[in-house]
RNA sequence: GGGCGCUUAGCUCAGCUGGCUAGAGCACUGCCCUUACAUGGCAGGUGUCACAGGUUCGAAUCCUGUAGCGCUCACCA
């Protein structure tokens, strides 16, 4: 009896903490900052704290962790860099809401009261996706885990922006930025979704101001009318010159303004617009000019000297006091109104006044929060952007890009090669196209934001009466220094200083009457920063961080979403390159599918419709979990995930109840009843996240499940099995054979195995260097499953007990299986090592295996094909189709598994069966073989065509089913009948044989003749059906 | 409107550098609780590969167009 058993079963809860435990306590997942072994690195990238992590989280992790896990099996120096993001805006709105259902507002608190708010929430968020990766199995470096707002990291955002400062590529500006009124903050284009919504066109109507008549503005967008400043037109239409000059008086202001000619101004389809464009269908050919409120009129009032009227305060209302000094009494009547207020108010006046022409329907899109989802706002601001459309920062993350993945030539500096151009390549390559595209039409980048929770700007202003030079105070100093000059003449300094002096110089500034920007940073300004600041940039002594950088940037692959490729991957390129020298953050973009539920939708934080992957580990594992999500990931198609519901009275899955939101969205209805009691209620997720309830001990939360994970739990278990069956056929110690000389495999099973799992590990090292996943799980599954449970376990199940080499071959392929699975199901494979390594065993020549004490930091293996493999599979092929066609008989004839036949077959038959060594006798439940005799056939014989041979069993059963076999070969008669002519048709074909390449049409000939014997073999053993009695 | 994908068995998805009569898992049917595994084994049925043209000896695979779906960028005259 072996002396290590395992038990019947693997239970994923009973063994996952263990694990992690054993990996914590050793350590083996923190990298070392310098290292003979080459460097891995990946940086996770970091999941917000505004909620805990989703299937969608957890499939971007299992991948990143496969990577890790293979790296570090190959010796590499790998590490995983884990941390969260602050994601300013989001969890700011976040804890804002949550203040709200309190009756608290923001502004009830101080800003720093506020701020620990938020922090509180982070820290609690944050302990929970950290939680949430170490159970998911994630190998990640935890002692280096960071905090976007970490001092270290918060050290290189001051860095950074002091160097962009320095060198001109930040900017104040006073421009159009997209306003979300209710957040009350500056967004980035990319923050801005855009809605479809119903609007219209109004027409109204502007008298000319000598009183000749009027011209008809149209637009959708009424209230603005307020702030208009001219009304333009294109210089090409015919009325345009005979209103050369003339102006007109904007109703309700009673504002004298210019017509001004524009070749932007769209022109009516009756005055000579296009009719193939919508705008021009509905225009009049009058464009309402209003530069402060219009991101194309402020283009457009730029190159006419146009004023810029802003009336509307920050919350959207509209307002007399930021910009708008004209009011005219009765334009005070809209002062004060909400801007759907003063839309409406607008129209009725008009139309009381008869200046409105008419209204059109009009259905467009318009631009909405993407946390507040309100209508955005384009609002005259002063905001700080990044000249990101400078060459230093767009030309350069072109350049980063992989020429053969540029379309179009990358725009390299002629005879001057950087560091890190042309180095950057994305997986899979269409999304190149992605980051080129929108690095050729990028905008320059608003990086400031009207919050608090974030990286405040480091910039200090003051305003002075007259010029006063007094930019060498400060720049003496260290400083670095901006000037302008306001409309009123007036002179507004900006100091923006480096970390290091805010003790110093800082304490002066506010001393001398300057004051701190209160904006913070966009968040992606510090994202785009991670790769360099998680390693202590600039300044890795200062943190402890030494050699770091230089260790681990660039790290080998960014495994990331698609939207990402603009938000972050864009930005750290260009960041990463700007301040290390040319050198990129990474040298791969891996772009991952999505995660959908089961309505198609994306999972979502903000939405609430993701699952937790910790009530996948607790229904199914976290190694089935790896591995549904690994073989989920395909490269081209998105994974539907169909949710189903755990009830927590009975433990009963259930599809649950559905509601859709507002927005159009389905989730699930935030209270579902028991399916198996109509009297219990439960609470969902998306109740809770929703704050519609809240779960309590009558009704409790149900967490989510999916048979989608069933394969991958049953996968588990069957390696467990497996596992379980080897360690019995094993002998208790070989030890003293183990310090013997290799041996090498001899039975054609042996060596078969031995071949498929050289052929695995290649393909598995070839789709990993692709980035592709999903070939990955199926390969595993393919080999484990079907190759070395189905077919090897049961082949040698009579001969290993007493054939010490073939113990030696499955102990060392089973060690091997686990190598290979273990980064994709680490947990039980881990558990697995315990017990197996403790067999000692011969080594076998081509799969060398040396032990570890975790298979966590054992070596991947590197097997030698031997020289024959390709005989060898060929061989064993043969066998497995011969037992095939032999089981498809006795199925059939539905014999019993345990009842044993005999099988007759000609000589070129024999030979596989010898070849096979024994185990087609085995796999197809032979008692006996025996070569054909014409003279002598078995009388209960079933007979079926194979190679074109025809073999007979008998045996199968007491009395053959004459009219059962007849039936059986007439079909076969049909099927092959069907197969000859297909052939037959293809080698008649004279372009068929004129073009296609030789072998292929050698392979069809070989296919003809075979299903012509086979044809031939049924319709003989169909006569001699017929003469028996 | 631009770009990128997708549409293959009841479900979820592979296959798509053109060439064995299109595959997997789940579900379904039959037989098996055979001492690794019933979260299992053996066998089985299942598809005008969205539609319409084209290229080719040959198309699920390449090209064009159409329809539907998804993502993404731009756009509030």
């Amino acid at each position: 009896m072996n002396a290590i058993t395992l038990e019947k079963s693997y239970l994923p809860c009973d063994h996952e903490p263990v694990i992690l435990a054993r990996w914590k306590a050793a350590g083996c997942f923190h990298a070392q900052a310098s290292s003979d072994r080459a460097p891995y690195a990946i940086f996770i990238p970091p999941p917000n704290v505004t909620a805990a992590l989703h299937l969608g989280h957890a499939l971007n992790n299992t991948l990143q962790d496969v990577l890790v896990r293979v790296a570090r099996m190959r010796g590499m120096n790998a590490m995983w860099m884990p941390g969260t993001d602050h994601a300013g805006i989001a969890t700011q709105t976040v804890v804002e809401k949550r203040l709200l259902m309190q009756g608290k507002r923001r502004t009830d608190f101080t800003r720093d009261a506020f701020v620990a708010r938020v922090q509180e929430w982070k820290d609690e968020y944050e302990a929970v996706i950290l939680a949430q990766l170490r159970e998911m199995g994630a190998s990640c470096d935890e002692a280096r885990t960071r905090f976007t707002m970490d001092p270290v990291c918060t050290a290189a955002v001051r860095e950074a922006f002091f160097r962009l400062f320095h060198d001109g590529l930040i900017e104040r500006g006073k421009r159009l930025v997209n306003w979300d009124p209710v957040s009350q903050t500056a967004l980035a284009d990319d923050e801005v979704e855009m809605e479809e919504v119903d609007g219209f066109f109004w027409y109204l109507r502007y008298p000319l101001e000598d009183g000749s008549g009027h011209v008809t503005v149209a637009t959708t967008r009424p209230e603005t009318m307020l702030g208009d400043s001219a009304v333009g037109v294109n210089p090409r239409d015919p009325r345009a010159a005979a209103l050369r000059g003339k102006r007109v008086r904007l109703p309700i202001v009673d504002r004298v303004i210019p017509i001004v000619e524009d070749d932007y101004v769209v022109m009516a389809v009756e005055h000579g617009g296009d009719p193939q464009d919508v705008k021009a269908r509905f225009a009049s050919g009058f464009l309402k000019v209003t530069p402060a409120h219009d991101a194309n009129d402020w283009e457009l009032g730029r190159r006419h000297n146009l004023p810029a009227i802003n009336i509307m305060a920050p919350d959207g209302s509209i307002s007399d006091r930021h910009g708008w000094s004209d009011v005219s009494p009765a334009a005070r009547e809209f002062v004060g109104l909400s801007r759907e207020d003063a839309r409406t108010r607008v129209v009725a006046w008009f139309k009381k006044e008869g200046l409105l022409e008419s209204v059109k329907p009009y259905r467009h899109s318009v631009g909405h929060s993407y946390r507040s989802h309100v209508a955005v706002e384009p609002y005259l601001s002063d905001q700080w952007y990044v000249r990101v459309t400078d060459d230093r920062l767009r030309g350069s993350a072109l350049r980063a890009m992989d020429p053969a993945q540029h379309d179009g030539s990358p725009a390299f500096a002629a005879g001057d090669a950087h560091l890190g151009d042309g180095g950057l390549q994305f997986f899979p390559a269409r999304y190149a196209k992605t980051f080129q595209q929108w690095h050729e039409g990028i905008r320059d980048w608003c990086i400031s934001r009207q919050l608090w929770w974030g990286h405040r700007i480091p910039v200090w202003s003051k305003s002075f009466d007259g010029d006063q030079d007094l930019q060498e105070t400060w720049t003496q100093r260290g400083a670095c220094t901006m000037q302008r000059t306001l409309p009123d003449g007036r002179i507004e300094l900006f100091v923006c200083l480096p970390e290091s002096l805010d003790g110093s110089l800082g304490v002066e500034l506010t001393a001398a009457g300057f004051v701190q920007d209160p904006d913070v940073l966009d968040t992606w300004f510090s994202s785009a920063l991670w790769p360099m600041s998680t390693l202590g940039w600039p300044n890795p002594e200062r943190f402890g961080m030494d050699r770091l950088l230089d260790t681990f940037n660039p790290s080998a692959v960014l495994s990331t979403a698609r939207e990402i490729i603009t938000l972050w991957v864009s930005r750290m390129v260009m960041f990463n390159r700007y301040f290390l020298k040319g050198r990129l953050p990474f040298h791969s973009v891996f772009i991952h599918s999505v995660v959908q539920d089961g309505f198609g939708q994306k999972m979502s934080k903000s939405l609430g419709n993701g699952v937790d992957p910790r009530d996948i580990i607790a229904t199914h594992g976290a190694d089935a979990m790896r591995f549904v999500l690994t073989q989920m990931s395909t490269a081209t198609q998105d994974v539907r995930l169909p949710i189903d519901m755990l009830c927590p009275h009975s433990h009963v899955a259930f599809a649950p109840k559905t509601i859709t939101t507002s927005a159009g969205h389905i989730v699930t209805a935030p209270t579902q009843t028991s399916p198996t009691d109509p009297s219990k209620e439960m609470v969902t997720a998306y109740g809770v996240f929703a704050g519609l309830v809240t779960a309590t001990a009558e009704m409790p939360l149900a967490r989510n499940t999916s048979s989608r994970f069933d394969i991958g739990r049953n996968f588990a278990t069957k390696l467990w099995n497996a596992s379980r069956f080897v360690l019995a056929q094993l002998p208790p110690s070989a030890e003293e054979s183990a310090s013997g000389a290799s041996v090498t495999a001899q039975s054609l099973a042996d060596r078969w195995i031995l071949a498929r799992f050289a052929a695995t590990v290649a393909h598995i090292e070839e789709s990993l260097a692709q980035y592709q996943f999903n070939p990955i799980a199926e390969a595993l599954y393919e080999f484990v499953w079907r190759d070395f449970c189905d077919w090897y376990l049961e082949a040698i199940k009579p001969t290993v007990k007493s054939d010490p080499v073939q113990q030696a071959v499955l102990r060392t392929v089973l060690d091997g299986i686990l190598r290979i699975m273990h980064p994709v199901m680490p947990f039980v494979t881990e558990a697995l090592w315990t017990a197996v390594r403790q067999v000692k065993c011969v080594p076998v020549r081509g799969l060398d295996v040396p032990d570890s004490q975790l298979l966590a930091t054992a070596r991947w293996p590197e097997p030698i094909a031997a020289h024959d493999t390709a005989n060898t599979i060929e061989s064993f092929e043969r066998v497995q189709a011969l037992v095939t066609s032999i089981r498809n008989v006795r199925g059939e004839r539905k014999v019993n598994d345990k009842r044993k036949i005999t099988l007759t077959a000609p000589a070129e038959i024999m030979a596989i069966v010898v070849e096979g060594g024994g185990i087609v006798e085995t796999l197809a439940g032979l008692k006996d073989v025996r070569l054909t005799d014409p003279a002598n056939r078995p009388s209960d014989s079933v007979a079926f065509p194979h190679l074109g041979c025809e073999l007979l069993v008998s045996g199968l059963m007491d009395a053959v089913d004459i009219g059962a076999e007849r039936k059986r070969l007439e079909q076969t008669i049909i099927d092959r009948g069907r197969a000859v002519t297909g052939y037959e048709g293809k080698l008649n074909n004279g372009g068929y044989l004129a073009k296609a390449k030789p072998e292929v049409i050698e392979e069809t000939r070989r296919m003809l003749s075979q299903a012509h014997a086979d044809l031939v073999a049924a319709q003989r053993a169909l006569e001699v059906l017929s003469t028996v009695p």
